[in-house]
Formats: C-alpha cells, sequence, structure tokens
DNA sequence: CGATAAATTGAAATCCGTTTTCAAAATCGT
DNA sequence: ACGATTTTGAAAACGGATTTCAATTTATCG
C-alpha cells in the first residue's frame, strides 16, 4: 500500500502540483476506505474526522488519484461517479445487487479473451470495457 | 415492425393512457430511427418536421417505449441517456468506438453463459446486465 | 529565514442533462 | 356534446459534476 502513495507523491512532483496537507489526508481516507463509494459518500465520511475540508477539493483529489493510476472510476449507471484503489493493474468486474447495493467483483479470463475475438472480429482495437452483472444477491432473493 | 406499435397502443389501453397524436409521431420517429440516438438528438431531429412537439413530451414518450419494452435505454457513460429500438427480446452488446462513436452490435452466446456462471458462483440471481467494449473502430486506427 | 510566484483551497456559482410543475388543451367513455 | 381525466409545452426545479474567484498555502530562490 506504499506504493499508492509513493505513485501520488511522484504524479505531484511530475506536474509541478504541492503537497498539501488536505491531498494527504483524502489519500489516507481514501486508500483506507471501503470501496465503490460515490464522491459524495466519500465526502460525507471524509467530514466526520475533517470537516474543513470541502467538496470541491475531495472531488478535484479524487479526479487526480484517477489520473495517476491509482484509483479507477466506476459509473454503475445510477448517475454517481464512484472511485476505488486500483491494485496493480490488475482488471475486475462486477456483480451489483439491485436491491441492497452490495458489489461483489469477479474476473473471468474466459470471458477477456472471448471479448478480445470479437474486436478482432469488427476490426477494433479496444482500450477498455465495463461488464456489470445487475441482479439479486443471496440475501435479497430470501428477503424478496 | 407493426408489433411494436400495436404492443405501445396495447400499453396505453392498459394503463388507461391517450393516445395522442405526438404519441403516434414520436413512435413512427422513433421506429424509423437510426439508433442509440440521445434523447436530445432524437428530440432535434423530430423537431425539423414536427417543431410544435416539446423535449418534455418526447422525453416521456420515450419512457414509455421503454416501459413498453418497445425501446431499451442505454448508458454508454457519455452522461447521455440513449434509446434503442428493441427487437422481440433479443438481447445484444456494444461496441464503442471513443473517436467517431461509431457503434457495433454483437451477440456472445458463450459470454452469456459464462456470466450465468459467474452469477451462480457468487449466488446472485442475474436480472440484466451491460458489456461494452470500448475502443477504435477501423477507420479510427488508421486516422490515429 | 523572508519574499515572491505559482498552486490550492472552500464556498458559492455554474453547468448540463433529466425530471417535474402547472395551467391550458386534448382525449374519450358516456 | 359533456365532463372527468390525461396530456401537453414552457419554464422551473433538480442533482451531480465542474468551475470560478478571492483568500490562503506552498515551494523556490536569494
Ligand atoms: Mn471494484
Ligand atoms: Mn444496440
Ligand atoms: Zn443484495
Ligand atoms: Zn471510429
Amino acid at each position: 500500500m506504499k506504493k499508492h502513495e509513493e505513485q501520488f507523491l511522484e504524479y505531484l512532483s511530475r506536474k509541478k502540483l504541492k503537497n498539501t496537507s488536505q491531498r494527504m489526508i483524502i489519500l489516507k481516507a481514501f486508500l483506507r476506505q471501503k470501496s465503490h463509494l460515490s464522491t459524495e459518500d466519500f465526502y460525507l465520511q471524509l467530514r466526520k474526522k475533517h470537516p474543513g475540508i470541502g467538496y470541491a477539493t475531495v472531488h478535484r483529489t479524487l479526479k487526480l488519484f484517477s489520473e495517476c493510476g491509482i484509483a479507477s472510476e466506476r459509473n454503475f449507471g445510477d448517475g454517481q461517479m464512484r472511485f476505488e484503489v486500483s491494485l496493480d493493474n490488475e482488471h475486475h468486474d462486477h456483480l451489483v445487487c439491485t436491491d441492497c447495493g452490495r458489489i461483489i467483483e469477479f474476473e473471468d479470463p474466459q470471458i477477456e479473451k472471448l471479448q478480445l475475438e470479437i474486436a478482432q472480429k469488427h476490426d477494433f482495437v479496444i482500450k477498455d470495457h465495463r461488464l456489470e452483472l445487475y441482479g439479486l444477491c443471496g440475501d435479497c432473493q430470501a428477503t424478496a
């Protein structure tokens, strides 16, 4: 987990950006966070300990994390941007419970391979992709 | 293509909604449309022939189409809602060119099957899913 | 150290697509 | 045609993301 911090600091100096207390606080909170939080939720969380830090700063800093590669932006179609820590250059996709919001991550090399084949067949070069499976988690099937 | 019209009319009467000239005009334009248009683009298109019809009505009517099953809402992550005619209950996914916006549809039974297996493994019941491959189409690779 | 230029901050304003409001108009069963 | 109900279009409201701006903080250099 030290790698993320280094990567961010390196990005700051490379871009001639400044290292501020707010940025360090947000970074630490972000790395400790339960993932897939919306900007708003993350901000509300952070505000408990650090009421002085503004929403704009949180928003801007999360964008920085994304730019420098330590965070991934996610969009689960609910109109909120979400962020998660990105580990190395691992990729994963998501199961999303539409009832309780639970999110399960998965990785499937077979699907990834099939995606590449499809792209080739249509003369596409893939830069990115999103796969999300929406449904009910075990708990919510019981409740329903 | 008559089926869509019937399905919409049936939905209207079932929900005790009224059949208006605007709704019929929008329906015809929608069925004739080049797919994956945003509400805004569809509205601008429609307005050329029917300047009297308001954006709100177009928006509400597209929602109706979606509710009654003759349209599918799509969200390609650019902050615009898009609509397309849904054929029978066929499902398909999308290749999206991030340069020129070209959209290619595809279907892959193997991927669908693997998705089901993943869901089972995590005790999920899938209701819906989205798979989008973002990249460059053949033309745009050349240009770049 | 200071001084200074440059970057950052937080609050508020703005943006932009979506959705709602509301009074006037249209629909449709009778 | 009547009257209850629904629909319409313009404008306002909404909600999240982004920008503005004056005040503050940071980093660099003498
Ligand atoms: Mn994740
Ligand atoms: Mn399509
Ligand atoms: Zn659940
Ligand atoms: Zn292209």
